[in-house]
DNA sequence: CAGTGGTCTAGACCACAGC
DNA sequence: CTGTGGTCTAGACCACTGT
């Protein structure tokens, strides 16, 4: 009964793997296969598709990847419940944020010093000894107008090359992340009436709405840098476009 | 030279591919093969780990789903230049939010209408037809203070049976979450000086700043439920904690 | 205990990008 | 044209789990 959706011209040969994934995932996502329901053992897929173990296997394996189905041995595999959602926030550099719009970019480094890490800054990161920091502040423009606020710090134990960068021409973030590896980052967004001196570098009203995004980095257990983005009120979002898969 | 690390208490007995997958992912996050590094060819790796093909192209082809790697036919595979930042955003049902926070949960359902489409509505979802919705406000609670304010539209062409929902008793994420597979969704974020009704049903004062998470889903090209969360201002925040792979 | 998934092998053919 | 990755096979053994 399931024949493959053979109209739109197929002009893309699909190879095995992907005829059978979409194949699975059409019966999960349009909602034949419930929750809960047990999709055929490989070895019947194997029969059904005319192919490999193998080949089924990878599939299979994919989709619990995607967590699209839960496998038990001596069970077989069912539909998992409908998963949390997840979203993928993809997170470029400010100047591609900024190109993407269309905008010219540019940057003003207002801000850079090094210092000793503060007792407060280390129970906040989590830090159990000082760590020697490089502290930068600069703001992004899009086409002359405040694109949004950057203060960042960079553990100088993790990232000593960082002390001889030339921040005032390529922004921190790019910089980074052309040149230091990373293991783990956690994200905190939020929002926040804007003040005091954030308010006067972009030209925003006090009280003004901004989202706020707070981003720690880690190296295995070192810290590399934190860094937060005071972005303009309701002139910017952040924008996740996903599949399940 | 590159010898298994052989020692420290492997307790666990680790797979083949894991392992391999491990001490590529090692030197190449340990920046010992810098982006831009040739990695062994799968024959050659194939001979150092002393295992079939198929067992490295495994780990290769999940290094290139990772972003870890590029490959190219005939070239070689190649440590890839640090990828763009990705966050995964887990937005589970607000419920779980709550309860996740260790209080308790209760909400209100505020407003239930069904209704068809208006033109501007039609225009932002993008949608070319009228079709019947069902309306939905709600506010949620925690420890008896406002979480956050819930406005929801729901596709009845899409999900009829959500018309006979007790949206009373479970709140229509969660319903919908549990009942409705989905394939694609969006989402936008932004910060928001709260005014009006809003302002008064989360018990804020005119002005405070909010995250507003809208997030449009679809199944296939329908579109399924559309909806609105405001969260009180500096009170709440998304968190995303992730690694690379 | 039986049957499933988990893993691995030693081949094979093909497409394609570099040389 | 050559060599690489991309895919696939027809087996095999093992670990785990549900009965």
């Amino acid at each position: 009964m399931n024949e493959v959706r053979d109209d739109e011209g197929a002009d893309k040969p699909l190879t095995l793997h992907q005829r059978i994934l979409s194949d699975l995932e059409n019966h999960i996502v349009s909602g034949e296969w419930p929750p809960g329901h047990r999709i055929p053992f490989e070895t019947e897929l194997t029969e059904q598709y005319g192919c490999s173990r193998m080949t089924v296997n990878k599939v299979l394996t994919q989709l619990a990847a995607a967590g699209l189905i839960e496998r038990r041995r001596k069970a077989g595999s069912f539909v998992m419940q409908p998963r949390s959602e997840a979203a993928v926030l993809a997170i470029n550099g400010i100047e591609a944020e900024v190109a993407a719009l269309g905008l010219s970019y540019r940057f003003d480094l207002l801000k850079r010093r090094e210092r000793m890490s503060t007792p407060a800054e280390r129970r906040r990161l989590g830090l159990d000894d000082a760590v020697p920091f490089l502290a930068l502040t600069c703001c992004h423009f899009a086409d002359a107008s405040p694109f949004c606020l950057e203060e960042r710090l960079i553990n100088l134990d993790a990232v000593p090359q960082a002390g001889k960068a030339d921040f005032e021409r390529e922004p921190p973030g790019t910089w980074l992340l052309q040149h230091v590896p990373w293991t783990v980052a956690e994200h905190h967004i939020k929002a926040m009436n804007v003040r005091g001196e954030a308010a006067n570098l972009l030209q925003l009203d006090f009280g003004t709405a901004c989202l706020v995004v707070e981003r720690q980095t880690w190296r295995g257990e070192q810290m590399v840098t934190t860094v937060r983005f005071t972005y303009p009120g309701e002139r910017h979002q952040l924008v996740a476009r996903f599949s399940p898969s």
